[in-house]
DNA sequence: TTGTATGCGTTATCAG
DNA sequence: CTGATAACGCATACAA
């Protein structure tokens, strides 16, 4: 008797109109009981809810409902890589956490997207998803076209790490400052002879030692954001570039850097905590002491697993708040009022892998 | 001349209608020729594009095409956990992977949804997004409910690693065939010793020597399924649960299983890659060598950042095509097709972290 | 509190 | 190749 569909409407799926015939109410009615967007008679509400479990109702199509409300509660958020690669860095994984929490607030999902545009056919894009805002993850090259398109719109966008524009805000960090500050610490504690292992330069992910006339090649803003100060305080270091921000590639750099005892510095500044987590492996590994032989500066902040006992001296980026102030820009624009861009600030934390340089050196 | 905007309509955006108007064709033309889904002629194109340009118009609102078609190209992936756990785990990033690409094939985009019916007011659901299809990750507990919402829109499911009744889909992996065969190859190797790290037993994630009354009350499925073949190599086999899949929760375990030289096995199976990655950084700390001393085993086949120059010995699981395959699986059910369960095999490697079990044993 | 009427912006169909 | 027509399923202003 219960399972036993209209007869009217023999496979097409129930709407709330048919609902509403069937409980007696007019659809507007129905509506609003699911909506609970005015006061319903309890009496009513119970009649249309009934109605709709004999029917089979589960609720008002979100699709129509977007089109007549012209929202879908869905943030597009725009990566530039793989999806597997951005989420392998936990800075970029901390980020979409805040912003998942900011857009939740907010009532809205979050689309990910990867920034191919030229992607499987009819595979949606921050053109063709029906999206109410966007946010751009490390926004450069191509994805300004995208970005065109989103403009076009008339939707928010907002851009975490990238430059969109003047009209697009933008989270960003103080990495020139807090690379600066580092360096400093390292100077104050006597170091002289550092090295600096870097984020990747460019799409190329090259990595090794690099000489000054590639260092100006740098098209990675963030790396060449961090550098340049770092440069400025020791300009005679060693710049070994990492392939990714992996533990593994700190590895790498770390053994280059640690090869000849003769020439190895006494403090290496990772541009990022993965980074200095590798290299201070490959101080263990060499049987370097941290922080009585060897100094090890990273950057991020992040809990990096795999670290064991240290705590790293860094620059604590505040990623999960960068996410959440670009979900609250998103709201503030959905809501019409106007977004301004920000400027975070890092921490620096002294930790347990930095210490006074040591005192003798060129002990063969 | 070109950004004099219509002066019919004020401030509203310009729909495809206006479009047409504007162009001199109707719009079914227009749509056509947004669309590409029929032949349409040069001129009447380019009238229309211009029309476009000029009225600002950027495409079909996607809402609209939405209702209209009856698909919105979105994809949910339901996740238990919040998000940022989710994607901390390599095997999840890994299936999320194949799964975009699969899904990309179809040419849908992937909403990502945190399996909390009662988050903030609004807030997208499985049961009020606007998705074609649904993809639950871990599906247990209270997502069976947020299951018949789903169930109830009569659209398709497919689970990952989980249950959700006869009738949905499954992409599963042969765990306890998988468990066995490490246990075998230990045994084959002379251990007779052996201790087992554990994921963790369920959702309280509480960690340390687990006792067999406890361990017959793990509801965790996948820590089940690998711990239970174990035992029955391994009768006596010490337990101890982590509290999570990570490196430094392996670690710790690792670290509790060479405290004492006296009771510490000569091999150590652990349940995830990571938490091997943590017991081998645990030996190396304690002065046992790898595989000399002490044979470690791991389960996933994930690449993990930070193991230096080992390979572990594991089962490699199609982390990738799992999630690929549950794409397809979405994808069958959205053109009609019935799309059945597919149980994954993994495949045992050999590394070079377990080896002979020492032949001397107490040596204080 | 409930009902009535209207259109949100598209696209599929089918005839021309 | 193009045009007329008719939904798609709902939510809101407004009247009752």
């Amino acid at each position: 008797m219960s399972s036993d569909p209209d007869p009217a409407s023999p496979r097409r799926r129930a709407t709330i109109a048919d609902v509403a015939r069937a409980a007696g109410v007019s659809p507007s009615t129905a509506s609003v009981v699911f909506s609970g967007k005015a006061p319903t008679a309890r009496a009513t509400r119970e009649r249309v809810l009934a109605a709709a479990a004999e029917l089979g109702y589960a609720g008002p199509d979100p699709r129509a409902a977007s089109l007549r409300r012209g929202r879908s509660g869905i943030v597009a958020v725009a990566l530039e890589e793989h999806l597997r690669a951005a989420f392998l860095d936990p800075i970029k994984t901390a980020t979409m956490d805040g912003l998942t929490d900011g857009l939740a607030e907010l009532g809205a999902g979050v689309l990910l997207l990867r920034d191919d545009p030229e992607a499987g056919a009819g595979a949606p894009t921050l053109a063709t998803a029906p999206i109410d805002a966007a946010v751009l993850i490390g926004c450069s090259g191509r994805m300004l076209q995208t970005l065109e398109a989103v403009h076009a719109r008339g939707l928010p966008v907002v851009v975490i790490e990238g430059d969109a524009g003047d009209d697009v805000p933008r989270m960003e960090l103080d990495n020139g400052e807090a690379a600066a500050q580092i360096a400093r610490h390292l100077r104050a504690l006597g170091h002289r002879d550092v090295a600096v292992v870097t984020l990747p330069f460019d799409g190329a992910k090259v990595r090794g030692d690099a000489a000054p006339e590639r260092i100006a090649t740098i098209t990675t803003p963030v790396t060449k954001a961090r550098l340049t100060p770092t440069l400025e305080v020791f300009p005679d270091a060693r710049v070994v570039s990492a392939g990714d921000s992996l533990i593994d590639e700190g590895l790498i750099a770390g053994r280059t850097l640690f090869a000849d005892r003769r020439t190895r510095p006494t403090a290496v500044i990772a541009q990022s905590d993965l980074l200095a987590a590798g290299v201070i492996r490959a101080a263990e590994e060499a049987g370097l002491r941290v922080p009585e032989d060897i100094s090890v500066a990273g950057f991020d902040g992040i809990a990096v697993d795999g670290l064991g006992g240290h705590v790293l001296t860094t620059a604590v980026q505040p990623a999960v708040e960068k996410g959440r102030a670009a979900g609250d820009a998103v709201a503030r624009m959905l809501a019409g009022e106007q977004a301004v861009s920000i400027r975070f600030t890092c921490t620096f934390r002294e930790g347990t892998t930095t210490g006074p340089a040591p005192a003798e050196r060129s002990v063969p």
